[in-house]
DNA sequence: TTGACGAGTAAACAAGCGTCTACTAATTTC
DNA sequence: GAAATTAGTAGACGCTTGTTTACTCGTCAA
């Protein structure tokens, strides 16, 4: 009712998903600290263990949440590596990206959560883009695309935005299109 | 001259140094503690500080040390594919694998060796690389290739040995070969 | 107005980290 | 053989981590 009142357990919980969100994103599981997550949400630290029962619970959460491949999927098949070349080409020199995609090039060395990332990467993105692709292989295929927008991920966190020596936008696209056509190719 | 003296500086420097080398590329930077490392070696964990600064110092000589790309980078360019293929072919279903790419797929999320990361991977794989290859934006063509690659060592690392859905060897590597074609050509 | 409930807080917890100091003892030098 | 050198050791240092406990106090029903 009130949009004022001070005390708003939902509000906070969904204040802490999203500082969660947000820092995991940018910096990877191990980078964030439950005192940075509590800071980035004006919440206290003892809060967010009561709501999400642990960092590794909350890390879950997140991914939960908020881990539909955007968009890039959906779509005819035809057109599917221009879309995934259009979105690494995106995130080479920008600095949002899916949180799936985020976690996987910056939290995979933390054996705590391989178990979540495991699902998460194998229901968000290899089987759907495995169900797309006909012929045989199609897992190991869509395999081979995800590595790919997986390093570009990580070369992107080395290097910073822009990475190396990057042509134009279109000339990238090109190149990371025919790329993707060969991964995934029958 | 004689083989069993007890203290030998130069010894347990290098079983330091080896040690270091085997828990970093199987574990990752953040992984590896000082204790584990001096375990691991034999020694005591003032003796790594005392011969190597600090860990972040003693990770750049494991790099710097064993940092060159084994072979694959040597050769004619027309079966650089080929090598890279087999390459990853092989570390998707083995353990061992070049400490260069294992830092990388493993240790980027760690801010505090991002400097000597970078400048390893730009020394020792993508200014090598691109060197070979003729034709315009040789050095993006190589960053692609090299986040396959190292994107292939993120979800090998994920998924345990044998990743997902890999057929057979040859298979894999022509694929693979034809991806890595798509990489690098002009 | 009172009492219970619960959102929010401050402070401490144990454990682990990289690092460093003070020391022992083996080796070499004279 | 005594003294200097130095490889190796034990243990603590200060700090940070995720987590938990004990508490305050705003809110709302009776």
């Amino acid at each position: 009712m009130d949009e004022t009142r001070h005390r708003d357990r939902e509000a906070t919980r969904r204040r802490i998903l999203d500082a969660a969100h947000r820092l995991f994103s940018k910096l990877g599981y191990e980078q964030v600290t439950m005192r940075m997550i509590a800071a980035e949400a004006g919440a206290n630290i003892a809060l967010i263990n009561r709501y999400f029962g642990s960092k590794r619970d909350l890390f879950a959460e997140v991914l939960a949440g908020r881990g539909r491949f955007p968009g890039v999927l959906e779509g005819s098949v035809e057109e599917l590596p221009g879309r995934l070349a259009e979105y690494v080409a995106e995130r080479l020199h920008s600095e949002r990206g899916s949180p799936v995609m985020e976690a996987l090039s910056q939290s995979s060395s933390s054996p705590e959560i391989h178990g979540i990332m495991r699902d998460r990467v194998t229901s968000a993105i290899l089987e759907p883009m495995a169900a797309l692709l006909p012929g045989p292989d199609a897992i190991f295929r869509a395999t081979v695309a995800t590595a790919l927008i997986t390093g570009a991920g990580t070369l992107r966190q080395l290097y910073g935005p822009g990475v190396l020596g990057t042509p134009g936008h279109e000339a990238m696209v090109a190149r990371l299109t025919a790329v993707f056509e060969a991964c995934l190719r029958t």
